[in-house]
DNA sequence: GTGGTCTAGACCACC
DNA sequence: GTGGTCTAGACCACA
């Protein structure tokens, strides 16, 4: 598995477990991966894997049994959706109209490359 | 002057030289701020700004005379389009694609908040 | 550890890894010497030799785990050699080749030369 | 005129004053442009000029007459020849030597790329 | 005055 | 422990 630089580790397997959740790969009540399973499975260090299941606890998107392992609670796919759709939209968007003036590209040629995108997952 | 802590400043500062190029602030062959001037300025050691002014001399949007100082190069402006443009259409944009997708945002709902956000300029 | 003034310390100190890559004392995938290390061992700033691993980095004949350390990159060699023959054909040769025709050394001198430093090693 | 960046202003200057000496196009005796002329010609600071001039007349190369202007002195091309090749035996070609080894160019390479380069000129 | 290098020492996040 | 950034301050050569 290769991390990129810009971004830690342990934030960047947080994001694949709220993906692999969003897209209902991993459902409530699903026993995720134990912290030296998934370590040992894509190369890193324990304490990193622990450090992003942590967090994610911390936000209430998963829970542990002690003893057991950490499991995706009830709640998790609206924390996620809405977490991300508030940074999509306050965040990401503005950045992105922002640079499409600065870069005179026009909302034609965002369709257009909207439109070349979606047809190569068709 | 203050920085966000989640990017290096001497890439902050990079990344203003180089959006003063583009908006056509600083133009081709003019001298820009001393080193010395511009840590003063923003309050920044002199070493920091060095390593913004010498990171933007290999990209060659800057270029500098022996003790005199450091000029905008000729090719600047095309330089950073074009970097910008690239980065811009290869990574930034897939990712919100795919973040589109993966939220439910169709791309009418884009062109609503596209229309809301240019109208806040007007 | 003596540095010849002519040259800066960080550029010695990346020719230093440079060879030891070339001449196979460094293989491909090999930790090197920590920043730290490298800097307490030849008595100079850990802040120099950062400078020469990280232009090392950006040519590509380095790599870092986060957190662990420098390794030699895979292609590490083959950039070398490439960079190195590089300069030596079109900028070293030449300027040798010049100095010959104005110092009025001919080819034969030169074949004298080379055969009595070649003798030097046997 | 445009100078490497490698070598100071001045030495390059100078550099060219002994080659033009060493290929006769200025011979001894001959007055050469001052320092104000050749300053502006090349656009350098006359500061510039007047080191290398300087340097030159240390080195027993140039003389000057006040008021009048530099000269080229009698054992110029004597001096810059000795100079030259005393530097080219001793410190240039053993460094060529050793690094045909490292990068496995054997003679016979050396002698058909001199022979190349011989041909461009004829 | 200018850029450029270097040191000493600090602090940080990450593994 | 590791890399990475930043500061403060010094020194140098060059224009």
């Amino acid at each position: 598995m290769d991390f990129k630089k810009s971004q830690t580790i342990y934030e960047q397997i947080a994001d694949i477990v709220r993906e692999n959740i969003l897209t209902d790969k991993w459902q409530a009540g699903d026993k995720i991966a134990s912290v030296r399973e998934l370590a040992a499975e894509i190369e890193v260090n324990p304490n990193t894997v622990m450090r992003s299941y942590s967090s994610l606890q911390e936000q209430g998107i998963l829970f542990n049994k002690r003893g057991i392992g950490f499991f995706v609670s009830d709640k998790a796919q609206k924390i996620i959706h809405k977490m991300d759709k508030d940074i999509f939209i306050k965040e990401e968007l503005p950045s992105i109209f922002r640079k499409m003036k600065l870069l005179h590209v026009d909302f034609e040629e965002l369709k257009n490359l909207y439109n070349k995108s979606k047809s190569k997952y068709l």
